[in-house]
DNA sequence: TATGAATGAGCCTTCATTCAT
DNA sequence: GATGAATGAAGGCTCATTCAT
C-alpha cells in the first residue's frame, strides 16, 4: 500500500505545514500511520528523506510549467509561463523550495540533487534551443547553461519576495514582473536578435 | 577583550569548517575560550548568531566589491568585478552563504535577516541610478528592484557552481563569464540603451 | 538441508569474528541464509542458543584432547597433552570460550550448561580414575571433583593468557608449561605417590 | 559530593541485584539520585564503568584476604584463608565477579583490566616469595607466574559452585576443602620441599 | 515449514540551558 | 560579568519478535 510514498506525503506535507526543523521522526511516523522502525526501512535518516523530496518537487514544478506552457504560443509567453509557475510553486511550497534550491540538505547527498533538477534543465533548455533556431531568441545564448541560469533567477527571487519582501501581492506581482522583463532582455527577446 | 566577538569569529570558522548543523554551541565557546555560560550573556541561542554572522559575512562581500570596483570603471567593468565579488565570497563560505541567502535559519529572525542585505541592495541601486543617469544601462531598468535581481542572479549560480557542478575549476570560469553576460544583456550594457 | 546447524555455525562463526554482544539476530540469519521468522522455529532467543554452541564447542574440544590423548602414554604424558589442547581452542575462540567458561550468558539457561560440560568432566574423571587405579597420582584424589578442578584451571589460565599477557607467543608457552607443572605437582605425578 | 562514587556504588548494587545486562543505565541514574545527562560526564558508555567497578572489586577482596591473613601464620593457614576469602566474595559478587575475571566486559578497556588486578598479583607473588625463602614450599615454584595460577584456580571454581553446584551449602566446603588441598600439594606444602 | 515486512517498546545519548559560586 | 558542572527533556534508532502469506 506504499509506505515510502505515505512517508514522502506526510514528510511533505508536515515540513510545509511546520517547518523542516521543527518536523521530528516520529511525528513523520505518525502521520503516516506507520510503526517508528518502518520508516528506517525506507530512508536511514531524516536527511536522505530530501532527495526524494526534491524529486517529487521536481515533478510538482515540471507538471505546473508543462500544463502552463504550450508549443503554440511565442517564447515570450512561454517564459512568462515559466516565471509564473515557478513563482506560484515557490509561494505553496517556500520554505521547501529554499532547502531544496540552496542544497543545504548535507553535503553527503549531494549526487542524488544534481540528478533531481535534471529534467527542469533539459526541458528548458530544449525550450532555447527551438528558440534558438528560430531565431526568437539572442544567437550567443547557449541553452543548457542559461536554463540554469534562468532557475536560479526565478527561484531566488521567488525566495526573496517571500522572505523579504511578504507584506503585500502588490509587491509580489511586480516583482514578477520586472524579473520577466529582465529575462527577456538578457535573452534579447523583442530585439531584433542579430 | 571582546567576547562579543571571539564568539562570531569562532562560529563563522567552525560553521565554515564543520558546518552549522554540527557545530555545537559546546564546539563554540571551546573554541572561543570563553566557559559555557558566558554564550547567554551575548546572545539567547545559537539561532540568534545568525543575523550578527550574516552582518559580517555582508561587511566582508561589501568590502571585497568595494575593493575591486573603482568609480572610474565603465559599468561594464564594474558588473563584471561585482560578479568575481560575490563569486569569490561564495566559493569560500559556500554553506554560510547558502543559508544566509536563502534565509532557512528559522523564520523568526527574519526581520533581521531583511535588514542586513540592505547595505548591498543600497549599494547596487545607487551604481545602477549612476548608470541609468548616464544613459549606460536600460533606461526601464529599476535601480532598486534590480539591485535584487542581480544579487539572486548571482549568488544562485554561484552556488549552484559550487554544489553542482564543483568537478572543475574552468568550469567555474565558463559559468561566471556566462552570468556576466546574461547580466549585461539585461540590463542592455552596449547596446545603444535607446 | 539442516537449518538448525546453519544457524550454530553461523553464530559461532560470527561470535568468533565480530564478538557476541555486537552479532545481532539479524546478521545471523543473514549469514546462514534463512529468513529473519526462521530462527524462531529453532531457537526462542539469542540466549538460547548458548548451550546449543557450548555443546558444539565442547565437542571440538573432545575431539582436539581425544586427538592427541593416547592410552599408551604416560599419565604425565596424557595431562600435559590435555593443557596443550585446552590452551589451542581457548586461543582459537576465545571470547567464546570465556562465556561459555564463565556461563555468563544469563542464569535462565543455567541448567543446560551443567549438563554440556558432562562429557570432559566424565573423561577426564575417567582417565584419573584409571591413574589412581594403577597408582600414578596421589591416592587421595578424588577423580570427579579434581576433573573441575583441573578444567577450571587450566581454562582460567589460558583465558589469562588471551586476555593480560597476550603480548607474544613465548610469554603463553611458559605459562603453559607452569601450567602443566603445577597440576603434576597437584596430583603428585612423580613422586613416590605414597 | 562524589557522584562518580555514587556512579559506581549504584553500579555494583545493581548489577549485583538484577545483573549487567538487565540494569539500564536509567536505573543507574535514578539509583544514584543524579541527572541522565551526569552520568556521561563521567563515564562515557556502560562498558567503560568496567574497569572502575573492577578496582572497587579487586579492593574489597584484599581488603578481605588482608583481614584473614596473618603473618603469624604458617603459609598452609595462610592459603586457606585465600581461599576461604575469594570464594566467599565470589559467592557476594558472583556475576560481577565472573565477568571481571574473564575480562569478558568488551575488549575495549583490556589495558586497564590488566592492571586493576596487579596488586592482587603482587600481594600474592610476595606471599610465596617469603615461604619460598623459608622453604616452606617447593623451591621450583616462580612466584609471579604462580600467584596467577592461584587466582584463577581458586575463581574459576568458585564460579564453578556456584554455576553449577549451587544445590548446598555442603558441596561448597567440599570444593573448597579440595580446592585447597590441591593447592597445597601444587606447592608442595606438607612435604619436606627438598 | 518458511518467509521477511512490519512492528513499537524502550534505551541511549545529546546538547541547549541554568544557576550557584 | 564570568564560570562550568549539572540538568533533563527530547528524539533518534535499534532490534528482537510477530504474523499474514
Amino acid at each position: 500500500m506504499g509506505k515510502r510514498e505515505a512517508i514522502i506525503d506526510s514528510s511533505i506535507h508536515l515540513f510545509k505545514t511546520n517547518g523542516i526543523e521543527n518536523t521530528k521522526i516520529s511525528d513523520i511516523v505518525k502521520d503516516a500511520q506507520i510503526a517508528q522502525g518502518t520508516f528506517y526501512l525506507y530512508f536511514s535518516s531524516k536527511l536522505s528523506l530530501m532527495p526524494a523530496i526534491a524529486e517529487v518537487m521536481v515533478e510538482i514544478m515540471m507538471k505546473r510549467i508543462k500544463n502552463e506552457v504550450q508549443t503554440g504560443q511565442t517564447i515570450e509567453v512561454q517564459l512568462t509561463k515559466i516565471v509564473e509557475s515557478i513563482y506560484s510553486v515557490t509561494e505553496e511550497y517556500s520554505e521547501l523550495m529554499a532547502m531544496i534550491y540552496s542544497g543545504l540538505a548535507s553535503t553527503e547527498h549531494l549526487k542524488e540533487w544534481e540528478t533531481v533538477y535534471a529534467p527542469v534543465y533539459e526541458w528548458i533548455s530544449n525550450l532555447l534551443e527551438d528558440a534558438k533556431t528560430n531565431k526568437k531568441i539572442r544567437q550567443s545564448i547557449e541553452p543548457h547553461r542559461t536554463a540554469k541560469l534562468i532557475i536560479g533567477l526565478v527561484e531566488s527571487t521567488a525566495e526573496q519576495v517571500h522572505l523579504y519582501d511578504y507584506k503585500d501581492k502588490h509587491e509580489i506581482e511586480n516583482q514578477q514582473t520586472a524579473v520577466t522583463q529582465f529575462l527577456l532582455d538578457a535573452l534579447g527577446i523583442s530585439d531584433n536578435n542579430s
